[in-house]
DNA sequence: TTAGGGTTAG
């Protein structure tokens, strides 16, 4: 006994693999290695300097094998990450005959929820309960963590409840369980009965605080918990600081989030990544962009999450030049794993290359459901929905699953190419064969399609046809048909979409542009001026329009009227050379595109200065004939501009690209692709 | 229990 509890201690103290080896070897001799302390031990210390082969090797090796050898190679495998292996064992170990307990229920519950695999960790805890461990704190708290992973919030919350002793941990893995699916305001009510209960938070319950914060987007409640941190004088570390400005950043309170950013005692790639991505996810892409470069004149070497960020941002603005020269930074750093490579085929696309972004898709063998629903959102956006389609049909044959992402990409894109029979057979094959249920975004789109072709009557009566299970307002929809009313003229219909809408109360300013155009274009001054006042009272500023042309790989941007550039002059005589030959050809500029009540002549002025024609006199006058120009517009373009590229088009002989904040038209002799869908 | 990144309507 005396010998035993000698062995023990001295493998506590134990550091070095030849001592343990020198003890391995005197355990043997002296008969004492198949006694369960010292044999335990032995494992656990083999497995603390990192030896788990010889742990192992002891525990196969030993005789007889108790509780206590299965739990220390169990834990053993858990500290080292092997959590396949701790499932493995475990079930091992049932099939033995041995009885599991608290232990090996606890850490096996984990190592499931580690490997994400829930249904198998449901599969232990209901054993655990079957063995009388129902009322186990530990287990239960092992049990918190595997449905919070999983999203499970309902049955954790009951679990939680179920506990007679919460510690710190138990709390916080509540408060981050709601944070993460997205339920901000419940992951705030939990951190606030937890100190009702008298516990005082640490570092970790306030990032779950800050990510529920993020979610809510309430800059009040942002303030708050920031402020509680800096009253109660928590240790504020790299990733607290991290998240900080991400919750701020994400929020659009880009300022807020900088200064936090500069003011941070330590900053790492992480941090720069999370400025860099809110700066390109609210638009501000050229921002993004210096920030990449200056993270890396301070020698902070950006990893994929930058770049993808960085991608992200040069998507938006259709910087093409430092696109290319981000995936050749990738290529040349042997980084290009999956989800930089989604965002490169995206960037190519979306700057109007969409054969590169074919030929990079094809060359990656495992394709995962985003990848194919980029390809094909991105032919869709281009108004190739054959194209689109085709891709949908190999993603099939592939045995991929689509999901309600992919078909909002294949409703879209058939759309916009006036495939709507193929849209609405896709659409009903969504429901029908694979089972999703449709929500407002497809509504939308099949909306879209048929209004876009003019067939509002149809879609009005889809529209009266609808359940919708999905929270939303249907916003969309109305606005989609509202679009087609307003295209194609018909008022009566519009008007009660553009009521619709009004009474739904828009937080987008493009859409009170959109009600504010119908109704300009029926001439109802009155009505624009109301849609002006409820705008103003809803605190929405109409979002001015610019568009964007590279030129010799620099990104030129144009306000409407931009009398302030350099060659403003020089654009004006082209545009006036433009609208003279293009009058000759028998284009008449549609003025119920000007919203304002202004005279006739006035209006067709302030047609001619839209900033895609800008864009365009600017690229024309900067460029070698016959190169192809790309704009990219952060609104829709407007159909009297549409027109109008599809004269300059031929009058230049070149191709024109307008992006604008949703699709692609390109401009060809006269003619666009789009078929005039638009 | 611990921060950032890829697709999706108008």
């Amino acid at each position: 006994m005396w010998l035993t509890k000698h062995f023990k201690t001295l493998l506590s103290s134990c550091k070095q693999k030849s001592t343990l080896s020198k003890i391995h070897a005197l355990l043997i001799t002296s008969g004492l290695f198949n006694q369960r302390n010292p044999a335990t031990k032995l494992i656990s210390s083999y497995a603390h300097i990192g030896d788990i082969k010889l742990a192992r090797q002891v525990f196969d090796e030993l005789p007889q094998r108790g509780i206590d050898a299965w739990n220390a190679m169990i834990v053993a495998y858990s500290r080292m990450g092997f959590y396949s292996e701790v499932v493995d064992l475990y079930w091992k170990m049932v099939s033995d005959g041995l009885k599991p307990d608290s232990s090996s229920f606890t850490v096996t519950i984990k190592a499931c929820a580690s490997l994400c695999d829930f249904e198998m960790g449901e599969e232990v805890w209901h054993q655990a309960v079957e063995y009388g461990y129902k009322d186990d704190d530990f287990v239960a708290c092992s049990v918190l963590n595997l449905l919070t992973k999983g999203g499970k919030m309902v049955e954790a919350k009951a679990v939680f409840e179920g506990m007679k002793r919460k510690d710190l941990v138990c709390w916080t893995t509540m408060v981050t369980g709601f944070a993460k699916i997205g339920q901000g305001m419940e992951s705030i009510g939990v951190f606030r009965e937890m100190q009702r209960h008298g516990m005082e938070g640490d570092g970790v319950v306030m990032l779950g605080l800050i990510q529920a914060c993020t979610d809510i987007g309430d800059m009040k409640m942002c303030l708050s918990v920031h402020g509680h941190l800096i009253r109660r004088n928590l240790q504020m570390d790299v990733v607290i600081h991290t998240s900080l400005v991400d919750m701020y950043a994400k929020n659009g309170h880009l300022g807020v989030a900088y200064s936090v950013f500069c003011n941070m005692p330590q900053k790492n790639v992480v941090s720069w990544s999370a400025l860099i991505s809110g700066y390109a996810q609210n638009g501000f892409a050229k921002e993004a962009l210096e920030l990449l470069i200056e993270m890396q004149r301070v020698r902070c070497r950006p990893d994929s999450a930058s770049l993808v960020s960085a991608l992200l941002a040069c998507s938006h603005v259709g910087y093409l030049k430092k696109g290319k020269s981000i995936h050749a930074y990738i290529l040349r750093r042997q980084e290009f794993e999956h989800v930089s490579s989604t965002a490169v085929i995206d960037m190519y696309a979306k700057c109007g290359v969409l054969s590169s972004a074919r030929v990079l898709f094809d060359t990656i063998s495992c394709k995962d459901v985003i990848l194919w629903n980029t390809m094909i959102a991105s032919y869709g956006i281009h108004g190739h929905g054959k194209d689109a389609l085709s891709v949908f049909h190999e993603m099939i044959k592939t045995n991929s699953v689509p999901d309600d992402a992919t078909f909002a990409s294949l409703l879209s894109g058939l759309g916009h190419s006036g495939l709507i029979e193929q849209g609405k057979h896709w659409f009903n094959e969504m429901i029908n064969r694979y089972k999703i249920e449709p929500r407002e975004k497809h509504y939308a789109c099949v909306v879209d399609m048929l209004a876009r072709a003019g067939k509002v009557e149809e879609a009005l009566d889809l529209i009266n046809s609808m359940k919708i299970h999905e929270a939303g307002n249907g916003m969309s929809i109305w606005a989609a048909l509202l679009s087609g009313c307003h295209n194609h003229r018909k008022f009566s219909i519009g008007e009660l979409a553009a009521k619709k809408v009004l009474e739904l109360q828009p937080d987008d300013s493009g859409i009170y542009s959109l009600v504010a155009n119908f109704f300009a274009s029926a001439k109802k001054w009155k009505e624009v001026g109301e849609v002006r006042n409820a705008m103003r009272k809803a605190g929405m500023k109409k979002v001015p329009g610019y568009s964007m042309v590279e030129v010799k790989g620099k990104l030129h941007a144009f306000l409407m009227e931009d009398k302030s550039h350099y060659q403003y002059e020089e654009m004006v005589m082209i545009i006036e050379k433009l609208d003279h030959e293009m009058r000759s050809m028998g284009y008449t500029p549609k003025t119920e595109y000007v919203l304002h009540d202004v005279e006739e002549e006035v209006k067709v002025r302030m047609l001619s200065f839209h900033s895609e024609r800008l864009a365009i006199a600017f690229g024309l006058l900067n460029t070698e004939s016959g190169t192809k120009l790309v704009i990219t517009k952060n609104l829709r373009v407007c159909g009297d501009c549409h027109e109008a590229i599809k004269y300059i088009s031929k009058i230049v002989d070149r191709e024109i690209v307008v992006r604008d904040v949703k699709r692609f038209h390109h401009f060809k002799h006269g003619v666009c692709s789009c078929g005039d869908y638009w």
